[in-house]
Parts: structure tokens; sequence; C-alpha cells
DNA sequence: AGTCCGTTTCATTTTTTCTTGAAACAAATG
DNA sequence: CATTTGTTTCAAGAAAAAATGAAACGGACT
């Protein structure tokens, strides 16, 4: 009578529901949607793979989105398939390395910016030379610490990279 | 006859436009809406102040974005309103100093992130010795991962401000 | 080959986030 | 002090992102 909350979060223990909701927070930081956390957060914890079934009751998700969110981690590398002995079903584990988050999130979304913005920023300069000779010192100089970050980032990331892989 | 394009951008030169697409770009990294990028993009490369009239115009954004952008460009600190002699209107420049937007994404959004990061995993590691033998280990192995992960984080992050900070 | 089990795909729905514009507000002007 | 000009706020609408679930798929077992 006191049981049966609405059929929620009634599975998930109070470590696995901190350790989820961690990592819902961390990764949309990186712009992954709210379930890929949650799947990757249980995983995290849980001292055994899990098959998909398992997730999808668990966590109270789709199939759609426990299937989307498992490719996902998975190409990022955050998540490992692993055969299971008499049972035809996937099962997964996380990938404990949380650099991978940071690596990925670094290669596939800032460094492609900072190229484009490279390219952007050439192209400014070509068009400078034809503005009106008033305003062209200052865009200038706008453009040229536009520049000049960019490159500092660009300096900075392997760096980063090299801090996160140990 | 081959003017009048649809009203739109036809108002931004080639260099506006690419100094637009670029903060649309970085801005969106840490979560910033479009307009936002908008409104930074054209003021950094504005070589004088400009109105919220001419903002809004310009970029052909309503009214209430182009307050709302501009308000939270202050809060940041990444735009600066200045006063115009004779006029009456709020004029509006850029600040450049970029790192202001690393800064403040580091502050508000990573920094507080570990913080709540790190209560969880104390509660966690409270939980911790409750569970049943077999998992208590392994669990507990992921955990320590973690906190590790976040304490090289807290590490590294002032570090990359004093970095950011020339 | 046919059935079953598990997974992927994708059109649709739901949720979240952003934008709009009208109304309230403020502050300078005549 | 009424009006005009400029700005903010916020409820409603539009757009974008994510979740759903049914249908298609694929591969193992009989």
């Amino acid at each position: 009578m006191e049981e049966q909350q609405a059929s929620k979060d009634s599975k998930l223990s109070a470590l696995e529901v901190e350790a989820i909701e961690m990592f819902i927070n961390f990764l949309k930081l990186i712009g992954l949607p709210k379930s890929v956390g949650e799947i990757y957060g249980l995983l995290f914890v849980s001292p055994r793979p899990l098959a998909m079934d398992t997730i999808i009751e668990r966590l109270d998700i789709s199939l759609g989105a426990a299937s989307q969110g498992l490719k996902l981690l998975r190409n990022l590398g955050a998540v490992k398939a692993v055969y299971s002995p008499g049972d035809r079903r996937d099962h997964f584990v996380a990938d404990l390395e949380l650099s991978t988050f940071a690596t990925v999130f670094i290669k596939e979304e800032l460094m492609p910016r900072m190229e484009r913005g490279l390219e952007r920023i050439k192209r400014m300069e070509e068009i400078l030379p034809a503005l009106p000779p008033d305003d062209r010192k200052a865009t200038e100089a706008r453009i040229k610490r536009l520049r000049h970050w960019l490159d500092k980032g660009q300096k900075m990331l392997p760096w980063i990279m090299k801090f996160l892989l140990r």
C-alpha cells in the first residue's frame, strides 16, 4: 500500500540515482541528451554488464532511446558490447576511461570549429583592404585579436589533451 | 529588379556575416542561443558603438531578443553600454576580451557541476558499505575513479584559467 | 525455409528552448 | 505633467531537440 510508487524510478538504488544524475549533468555539458547520460550513469556503477532490456526497464526509457543512446556511446568509445555466454542479447559495459568524453568533445566540437574559424578569419582578412579607411584600422585590430585567440586556443588544446590522457 | 533580396541579411557586409556566423558557432558551444551570437558577432566587428535599433534592424531580430541578448551579454561582461553624446539611446560595444566567455563558462558551468559532483561522490561513498560484498569491490573502484577524475579536473581548471588570462 | 528474439530505424509526438511582439515601464523632452 | 522615445518583461507562438513505439531488419535456432 505504500509500495508501488508511480512505477517510476522504483528500481534504481540511491547510488545509481546519484551516478545517473551526475552523468546527466556532465554529459549535458557536452551536448548529449539526458537519455545518454542516464544510460552511461547506470552502466558506470553497474558491477556487471547489462542487456538493453534491463537498461530500458530500469531507466524506464523507450526502445529507440536505448538503442540510439547505446549506439552513440559505443561510437564515442564510452561503452562496449561484451559477449555473454549462452545469451543471445548484447550486454554493455561502461568504459571507465572518462577522458573519452573530454577528448571526443575537443576533437569533434572544438577543433573543427577552430579550423572553420581560422578559415573565416582568412576570408575576413582578405576583405579588409576594401573597407573604408577610417574603419579599416579598427576592424583590422579586432580581427587580429580574433586570430590571436584562436591561435592561443589551438596551442592550448594539445596540451590539455596530453593532460587528460594521464 | 535584382535588388530587393528577401529583405533578409541584405544589410550585412560579407565581413559581418563571417564574424556573426563565427560567433554563433562558438557561443552555441557554451550554450548561448543564436541571437546572442549574432549580436556579439555584429558588435565585435563594428568599428563604432551600435544602438539597439540598429542591431535589431541589421540582424532582423525582434525587440525582445535584442534586449535580452544584450542584457545577457552585459551580465557576462562581454558587451558594454557606452554613452553617446546627444543621443538618448544606449549604445553598445563588444568587449574584445574573448577570454570572458571561456572564463564565464568555467565559473558558471563547469565549476558548480564539479562541486555538485563531489558532493554526490561523497554520498555514494557513504552508501558503499551497505552494498552486497561481491559488488562492493567493483563499485568502489568505479567511484574511486570518478573521484580521481573530478580531482584532476579541479586541479586543471585554475591552470586553464591562468592560461586564458594571458 | 520459417519462426523467434533482439536490435535498428524512422515518422510521429512530446518536451524543451528560443523568439516574438504587445504591454508595462522609465526617463528625457517640450 | 503629458508626450514622445527608448527599454524591459513576459505570455504566447515557433523552432529545434529528444523521446516514443511501430515497423523493418537480421541473424540464430528448429
